[in-house]
RNA sequence: GGAGAGGUGCCGGAGUCCGGUCGAUCGGGCCUCCCUGCUAAGGAGGUGACGGGGAAACUCGUCCGUGGGUUCAAAUCCCACCCUCUCCGCCA
């Protein structure tokens, strides 16, 4: 049922071509562009070097400038044209009322005239406004001015190690067990099962292990109650709602498209929380909204197969718990402390080493102006395994979900910032958990967040 | 899935039959001012979004569910689709 493309899917053809799907060339209606034009027009050299930091996307980037040029040249004609046509048009009116039928005809024939004009310029306008928006929405974000230089994974700086990482010394013999081989040893994952119903890189947990998931994602949601308000969104979406987050059409490929129903299944929580507010205009006292949900996530992982795919460590669905925050710019750098203190207190009471990484311009992902990345380091596999990524967009989502809010003071209406991280996503830490506090015995102990939510349960055995 | 009704501004609700004087009557809300010892009531005025141009005042364009069409001119006529409500059917 699950398909990676429709034939009818509504996505704007991608710059450069590289996506394979069958993609229609009309663009989704209800989704706006991206960069703000505007910049792009009256600071060009500051978007232009802000994108290449990235290494990216500067030559869309000068094309949109061309193009937009044009179209406006155009828009203008156009709309010049179109004045005269709204004016002949009431003349005729007036004239007929008058009974002056000859003049009414002269008009008429007028404006039948600059009729057949504009719509030459109109049509053109059309072209180049809809090219743009497809150049447009296939460009990432800027980064931030303090994200840290960097082309890839490598120039991350690590912000901070907290608990021993991974220093051998730390770690005992009984902690070095991968958890699949706990999982299986313990009866509380069962991945071949999981496979022979659904295919590799599904999961299955099962006893205390299946509560153990789902005691992840209550404590998760419990302990951010304070601030958030709960949701259960829909986990499977229209095409604009994907576009909204730029989860589309940039990665088709990794998202799970139900054909018959032009339907995709969610890939995180953020996209439907991103569009809810989605084509709305919301008070500053609204602000900062903070949402939180716990749903099923989708991936395709397209392109992983192979790397790291064992046990846990990358699978096509898993439950997570998402913090999610609309915010006025002035508000959005407090927030995203906010949103990553929250994630790293759930991993540090979970009793888990971790580290928080600043990622580089040229590795920040395609919507994100700054990110911080938790990694958790899982002794028994011996890697460092990422399980939220915290990160600020400023108005690239919100400009394409064309969310916006009325500031207390002044008129008109501002863009959003749009920012989100997960507060706990469940195989990794489950797998993390499992090792960390796995006993001489070969048991696990239940770290304290859990214990209320694991029915009496001390330790898993 | 079938039948019927409907979708208009922040909200309610006219206008659609018979196209033009309708970006849109009226009421409510909200904002400013007046009146008032305070509050309520009352009076006057104002109140959208988006895009282009402009230093600004302002101005041009677009927006009546969405997309197309007819026309000199569309909320109004035609076509398709979406959504909501009511009834029927089907069900967890």
């Amino acid at each position: 049922m699950f398909r990676k493309r429709s034939r009818r899917a509504t996505l704007p053809a991608v710059a450069g071509g590289q996506t394979t799907g069958t993609v229609a060339a009309e663009a989704p209606t209800n989704v706006h562009p991206v960069i703000d034009l505007r910049r792009i027009r009256t600071e060009y050299d500051v978007v232009e070097a802000a994108l290449a930091r990235r290494g990216d996307a500067t030559a869309e980037l000068g094309e949109v400038r061309t193009l937009d040029a044009r179209a406006r040249e155009l828009g203008a004609e156009r709309d010049g044209i179109r004045a005269q046509v709204n004016a002949l048009s009431k003349q005729v009116g007036a004239l007929r009322r008058e009974g002056d039928s000859a003049g009414a005809d002269a008009a008429q024939a007028e404006s039948r005239a600059l009729g057949e004009r504009e719509k030459v310029f109109a049509a053109q306008a059309d072209e180049i406004n809809g090219a743009v928006r497809t150049l447009l929405l296939g460009i990432p974000n800027l980064p931030a001015d303090d994200a840290p230089e960097g082309a890839g994974p490598a120039d991350n700086p690590i912000v901070k190690v907290v608990g021993p990482g991974d220093d051998p010394a730390a770690w005992a013999e009984h902690q070095r067990v991968p958890h699949w081989d706990i999982g299986t040893e313990l009866g509380i994952l069962d991945l071949e099962r999981a496979v022979k119903m659904s295919g590799a890189m599904f999961t299955m947990f099962r006893r205390q292990g299946a509560t153990l998931a789902r005691a992840l994602c209550q404590a998760a949601l419990d302990r951010n109650a304070d601030a958030f308000e709960e949701v259960r969104p829909p986990t499977v979406v229209l095409t604009d709602t994907m576009v909204s987050t730029g989860h589309l059409p940039k990665f088709v490929d990794d998202a799970y498209h139900l054909e018959r129903d032009d339907l995709w299944a969610i890939p995180t929580a953020e996209v439907p929380l991103t569009s809810l507010a989605r084509d709305e205009i919301l008070a500053e006292s609204d602000l900062p909204m903070r949402l939180m949900a716990h749903t099923p996530c989708f991936r395709r992982e397209a392109g992983s197969a192979g790397r790291d795919t064992r046990g846990l460590l990358r699978v096509h669905e898993f439950d997570k718990v998402e913090l999610l925050a609309y915010a006025a710019p002035t508000q959005a750098a407090q927030i995203h402390a906010e949103i990553l203190a929250r994630a790293e207190s759930l991993i540090a009471d979970l009793g888990l080493t971790y580290r928080v990484l600043d990622l580089c311009a040229g590795d920040l992902g395609n919507s994100a102006a700054r990110t911080f990345d938790i990694e958790v380091y899982a002794p028994g596999v011996d890697q460092w395994l990422e399980v939220s990524s915290v990160s600020w967009f400023a108005d690239y989502q919100a400009r394409r979900a064309n969310i916006r809010y009325r500031p207390a003071e002044g008129k008109g209406t501002e863009v959003v910032h749009t920012l989100n991280g997960s507060a706990l996503a469940v195989p990794r830490v489950w797998a993390a958990v499992v090792e960390t506090h796995r006993q001489p015995d070969g048991s696990v102990r239940v770290p304290g967040p859990l214990l209320p939510y694991l029915r009496g349960a001390t330790e898993i055995r």
